[in-house]
DNA sequence: CTGAAAGCGCTAACAC
DNA sequence: GTGTTAGCGCTTTCAG
């Protein structure tokens, strides 16, 4: 009775007069509702795991964000791991299911070491929604990373360049793959072939030392695409180090903006996705499967990746 | 019974015989303990909300790992939310705490809009310790910023800097005044006075435009502490665009570390704090509240700060 | 329209 | 050594 009163119980008929009381007692005794009470007897703790491996990376810092405002939008809250540990636990996964800790489960697969994770974890029977990567088994969200690709080929393409190089990422990773089919698609489109094509991890030391490969075999386009932000900073810092002038001898744009790329000199270009949409339909998706609905993968194409231009590209010399 | 064999009380005297076979059911019927029943029934929700201002923010980022490891190491799970909403809502904290979705806050308070927020929480009942800064209520965890401020002075000074410009924090804040006095503590000792002083809030922006404005007014020393690894970052940032050759003409060093601080060119000579250790000793201080010890106030000195040597220092010319 | 009572799954106290 | 039961605080069903 009185817990259908402070609940705002819509099917409830109640005199005004009966309401009121209600309210004025709650009030008085400072009332507030147990949440773990209510978690046992509704099954449903309100709460939504969120794992991602890499709380460093800017990338997962924006998908963050977008979930928090998803969270806020559906009354939930967040339960942040690891991605590592589901790994490290076999079990984990399951007890969080099974044990009504967690009412759905968000996460961003590492690339390594065990990429079954995600499989198992669509499997486990738990809602499960990958963000910003696909699994042979429906539940994801991710964004158009074939069209990032595209457009970050194109820009250094409409600025003249004809010798390209293209620093990808790892090969059999979605996004990765995903952005490499943008590029090749620019490519051909322009009757072009890159100038390289080389596939790094997603750190700047990689980026860095890929560049300065390819300095040394006289690979090196007048333009690099670098499917990945952190390695087009790292680059950028080998570029500054072998003494390659940016953006007068190699230009470089990056996929995915960061918090850095206007930091460093030259500013790095990039290719801005909605990640903090990403996150948000995420949570959508999540609550839509908690309700029930079949698992299935999702694209977020709105807003259309964007180029955000600062100064380490240029017209081809 | 059965409960407590799976939960190995050591108080629990039971055949051999006995525990197998509960252990055996358990495992036939794919038994997992529902957490929230627990919760409800040992009054103890085995959570803790980690309020931040700003994922991204590298301090707060950091800040997380430790507290990532310091619930692992105490069977704990982070409830993760914004300080802002703490704001938003006056109610929240409260609802929280005496709604038992949570056993206890760790929280870094956002500098703006509203400072009380910190004494607010603190003064909540439910047990609350801070992060990265101090309140006039016990219950916080801080890092040995006075010798920071020393240390990141000192190893300019041991450069033959005389000339030194700080760009500070926003007064009033804990770590920055306490950078601030460690500074001034090198100066003293040396026998020197600031070349300048600037209160700068802590954006890159804030720090570029501070060192433009000290270069247009030509009260740029030869070197530069900042008082905070973000606008350090946007000095250096400056000075490149104003063609003040870093380390050549000026030296720059931040305090904290950054991943973008090696990306830069030249990498940032920065100082590195402990800030892992900090979130790990935030959850034992917060462990050791909810079992019920005295609010106090503790500053981790181990291990101790030090240079980051990169790029962007070196001796006066 | 309002009050009483069952029961969510667990743990701890207490009989046996 | 082992089985039984009360009760955590809530929501919801069912009488009144």
């Amino acid at each position: 009775m009185a817990s259908r009163v402070l609940n705002d119980d819509p099917q409830l008929r109640a005199r005004d007069e009966t309401r009121r009381k209600v309210r004025e007692a709650a009030a008085a005794l400072n009332y507030k509702p147990n949440s773990t009470a209510r978690s046992l007897r509704m099954a449903r703790s309100g709460l939504i795991g969120l794992f991602v491996p890499d709380l460093g990376n800017p990338v997962s810092i924006q998908m963050i964000k977008g979930v928090e405002h998803g969270t806020r939008e559906n009354d939930l809250q967040v339960l942040l791991g690891r991605a590592e540990w589901l790994n490290d636990d076999a079990d984990f996964v399951r007890s969080l299911a099974l044990g009504g800790r967690v009412d759905g489960l968000l996460m961003q697969v590492p690339v390594s070491p065990d990429p079954s994770l995600a499989s198992r974890a669509l499997r486990s029977g738990l809602p499960v929604v990958l963000l910003n990567d696909r699994n042979p088994l429906p539940g994801s969200v991710t964004l158009d990373d074939e069209a990032a690709g595209y457009v970050a080929t194109q820009h250094l393409l409409d600025l003249g360049h004809r010798r390209v190089s293209v620093l990808s990422g790892v090969v059999g990773t979605w996004t990765s793959d995903e952005r490499d089919r943008g590029v090749r698609r620019a490519l051909d489109d322009a009757g072009l072939e890159p100038a390289s094509w080389t596939h790094v991890p997603f750190t700047a030391d990689d980026g860095h030392d890929a560049l300065v490969r390819l300095h040394q075999q006289g690979a090196l386009g007048t333009a690099v695409v670098a499917t990945n932000v952190n390695s087009a900073l790292g680059a950028l810092r080998a570029a500054a180090e072998i003494g390659v002038k940016v953006p007068d001898q190699l230009s470089i744009i990056g996929i995915h903006d960061s918090t850095a790329a206007p930091l460093v000199t030259p500013g790095l270009t990039t290719v801005r996705l909605p990640l903090v949409e990403l996150g948000r339909a995420g949570v959508r998706e999540l609550v839509a499967r908690m309700a029930g609905a079949e698992p299935r993968d999702v694209t977020i194409r709105e807003p259309a990746p964007e180029i955000v231009r600062r100064g380490s590209t240029a017209p081809a010399g």
